[in-house]
DNA sequence: AACATTTATTGTAATATTGCAATGATATAA
DNA sequence: TTATATCATTGCAATATTACAATAAATGTT
């Protein structure tokens, strides 16, 4: 069907899968490490940097600001891209809870 | 396309999309959660537990297991899963060096 | 052996994702 | 105003993902 049934999760397994799905792509991990790294966070650098067409890039952009992840400020005729650090948090911490589980040692069943 | 172009990003990169993306359906997410939290890590009970058919969850199960992150053992009819521990961590060092990137605090451009 | 139980595989339909060319929108420069 | 530069949007083709019915495979039971 391609579509996921979330009605049957629970809302903090739909979040975790929506951050996830998000990193899921190595353009996005790769627009994320170098808004990061630098202040240049100017789309057209990311273009450059990337090497991906630029609609691609701006697709991309997109996704990680819905999700809150990036903010954007346009600055003339360029946008400026950096990285929404409250958000960030707010991400690293459901994120954590999911992967930081206790990991049963009595429990191996396998 | 539908098709990511892995070749142009580093190993690291796609390494880090990979595992996100298969936590990027909130079904695994479920599984995952359910094997961390009982012992009961019988396929059939995953299909109860959950609420999709058989064949979804096995095919859930397959891209879990593709991953390394858990561990399928044959017990009769039935076949019991649990979280691969020495894989989990392997994956939650990459991830973290990923997710729990400094932050630039005098570098907000936006 | 014949049957039952459990899981894996195959095939298929519906939807999603990715990538980019073409085009729009917006702001600056000449 | 006209041109230029930068980014967003639209439309489309190719591929991927999701879900499940039907079926196969494997093991246990009678």
């Amino acid at each position: 069907m391609g579509l996921a049934k979330t009605e049957i999760f629970t809302d903090q397994q739909n979040e975790i899968s929506q951050y996830a799905k998000v990193f899921g792509h190595p353009a996005r991990v790769a627009i994320l490490q170098h808004l990061f790294k630098t202040d240049s966070c100017v789309c057209g650098d990311l273009v450059t940097e990337i090497g991906l067409a630029q609609p691609t890039i701006s697709q991309h952009l997109k996704e990680l600001k819905y999700l809150g992840l990036i903010k954007g400020n346009v600055e003339g005729t360029s946008v400026c891209y950096c990285i929404n650090t409250e958000n960030w948090i707010k991400m690293k911490e459901i994120m954590s809870k999911f992967l930081d589980q206790d990991i049963p040692k009595d429990k191996d069943c396998c």
